[in-house]
DNA sequence: AGACCATAATCTAAGTCTTGAATAAAGTCA
DNA sequence: TGACTTTATTCAAGACTTAGATTATGGTCT
């Protein structure tokens, strides 16, 4: 099999074609590895990306004329000159992420390195998700951050939003959340009313995704799966890696993967889902604890700890779900998240793992496949402020330097 | 969203690098427009591939001399000089593609337009599938359509092989399939040392989703999932036009996915397994059918003839896995093949849209995104050609024209 | 029939990009 | 101070695509 090391065929056409496109490529490739590859040196770059020294030299120029790389310091190499560390320059500019959560609003402050600066939230009566309100605690919210934050507004590279529920792609940034009762929701169109930044609005839980797999538990994975369970359950699918969104950009709804063929009623209107059984808001009904949506982590920790036969059910169903995925996806690495995922995984990992074992004995599972998430209530804000970033690198990919 | 419209990002490192790769891709690029765009004049091609008239008619050139490409008539053009149509040369070379089956082994012969030149079809006997006298059947195969097929045996470009289960990448090409009771069988290494012709192997669900998506009900769509149901149950996941693998190579056993949590117990160890309640074995065994896989064919048309509850049951349960399927992976199409879901979707298509539908309220899902394949018997030995094929486009795209 | 027009294919000059080799820069060690 | 190392930059060369000019091929008009 040695000839059948290559890809296989994209039938669709692949895009590269003219040798500026190669360019960019290129330049991307190189701010990326810079990015994530921490400070380095043009050496060092040469070995990751493959150019040559003479291609890192030029280019490195030009993004340092740029201000877009800075030095960070030199170090001696044993008998000659020593190597001058490169590194993004964490404030060229900025970014803003926001989550629209179930029960507030927040708006976060980074810079490039994603170090927080600011936040503002705003708590949101559960009942009401008011488009327009929420548009205004975004819009006061970005005022409020940047001003704190302490920086110039034009610096500003961009506002990536984190929603529930299916987001259309297009100018106005149709949002579908069932939960939030939002049937088309222009939130793109709402927002660009009140400010002239750029705008990313994607899944909430697509956004986490993207957070763990740039710097919590997926980093450096090319296959992953990310299970958010909060009231529901979302997930995000890392292929070849990157994200993963199908024809209509709705891939990923791992909370309605069938567990139980015309099994418990979901909120979706469906049968049998996996939210039914391990959303949190499906976990405080079957144990019958009510609870309104402002204390329901209090309530679920209450029912993890009573030792009910729900919670061992809730095991169960999860070890099932988590097996359909290892066996369509085959993933590197399965990460657990959301506020009532880390809440069930810190207590029961070892017994979720071994529920996904047993329904798994086929293929070539290791339980540490599973792991939890390392980021905590921020990463949807988080995630959201790394599309900022990707249209970052894009851009400055893009851009042909002056050559004052 | 206009800027959300780029891809997200690739966290690993995008191959592209020098200025000749860039003319190896357009190449490969062109070559493919014009096999799957069948005769074409390099106007055209100018309009499909984005290249500029001028690198058509070099490339062109070069695919001329080197035979890979042949003219094919002219058109003429409403006053002007009328365009010659181009082709891919369909006797430049020929493939053989194997389907290493449960009741028997077929190896056939191909043109690169895929018409087939000569087949041979040996029996095995169910019980015993010993490695090495099928690896004789394939060679004897392969000497037999060559000659058959009356062509020069340095013209073959190769042989692709479908084999159940899963295959380790490597030169032996480690096969594991349950089924068979083969544990580790390096098939790859046991021809390699009757033939010397160039070797792809591959999961036999793979092959037979790759003729679907080249040939069959999937051309052109670049997000699809073929299911394969056989006695059991693959699957092929196409995700952004190519096939998905996963991290160990071994994503889309859509036969494994849970559509019954702690259900019923699946041949594969674990229980609740789609294909312990849809594959032909199991569904003669839920209907209390005793059958040996020579006709196990007859078995199941009596079975579904028979209006047993069982078919119902079988229904809810395609529908609820292919329900999965469409919220995970959003695909444009699915494709179901395989003699017995053919024989299934032949009979109960509208049944299993429906099934599949009342479990999908959530997502923008058409029942038409469900069809059958259009491909018979012969899909898996056509796909593993078209291995062969895959292969030859990437040697072509890769050997500089000899410029005499 | 011959001038003229429209379309297709090829040729030419120019511009962009990466590379390898040569050169410059900065330090270490004896 | 001078030989030797390692890092970074410069430069000429080579590869590739492109726009525009040119050639090829046939139809239409008078």
């Amino acid at each position: 099999m040695a000839e059948h090391s290559g890809e296989d065929g994209t039938m669709g056409t692949p895009e590269r074609r003219t040798v500026r496109d190669l360019r960019r490529g290129n330049r991307a490739m190189l701010l990326r590895a810079l990015y994530f590859g921490g400070p380095a040196s043009r050496n060092d770059l040469c070995g990751v990306t493959g150019l040559s020294a003479a291609t890192v030299s030029t280019m490195t120029g030009d993004l340092l004329a740029d201000h877009v790389v800075v030095e960070a310091g030199q170090v001696d190499s044993d008998g000659g000159r020593p190597r001058v560390l490169l590194r993004v320059n964490p404030v060229y500019g900025y970014a803003i992420g926001v989550d629209v959560g179930e029960t507030q609003v927040r708006v976060e402050l980074f810079d490039l390195e994603m170090k927080e600066l600011a936040r503002a939230h705003y708590a949101v009566r559960s009942a009401r998700h008011d488009p327009e309100l929420v548009a205004r605690h975004i819009l006061t919210g970005v005022d409020t951050v940047i001003s704190e934050g302490g920086i110039p507004a034009e610096q500003v590279l961009g506002i990536g939003v984190g929603v529930p529920g299916i987001v259309e792609p297009g100018p106005e940034a149709l949002v579908r959340a069932k939960t939030f009762g939002w049937e088309a929701v222009p939130l793109g169109a709402l927002l660009r009313a009140g400010t002239a930044l750029p705008l990313y609005v994607d899944n909430g839980a697509k956004t986490m995704g993207r957070a763990e797999l740039w710097f919590g538990s997926g980093r450096g994975t090319r296959d992953a799966i990310m299970v958010l369970m909060g009231s529901g359950v979302g997930g995000t699918i890392v292929a070849d890696g990157s994200i993963y969104r199908g024809a209509g950009k709705a891939a990923g709804e791992v909370g309605h993967l069938k567990v139980v063929a015309g099994g418990r009623a979901c909120r979706c209107g469906a049968r049998g889902c996996l939210e039914a059984y391990v959303g949190a808001e499906a976990i405080l009904e079957r144990a019958g604890v009510v609870a309104d949506s402002a204390d329901e982590e209090a309530a679920l920790a209450g029912v993890l700890e009573s030792g009910s036969p729900v919670v061992a059910e809730t095991v169960e169903m999860l070890g099932a779900g988590l097996s359909s995925l290892v066996h369509l996806f085959n993933p590197e690495r399965i990460v657990i998240g959301g506020w009532a995922g880390l809440m069930l995984g810190g207590r029961l990992l070892e017994e979720i793992r071994a529920a996904t074992a047993a329904n798994t004995l086929a293929q070539p599972f290791q339980s540490d496949t599973i792991v939890l998430g390392r980021l905590g209530a921020d990463a949807v804000a988080l995630g959201a402020a790394t599309l900022v970033i990707e249209a970052f690198f894009r851009e400055a990919a893009f851009r042909q330097s002056v050559t004052t």
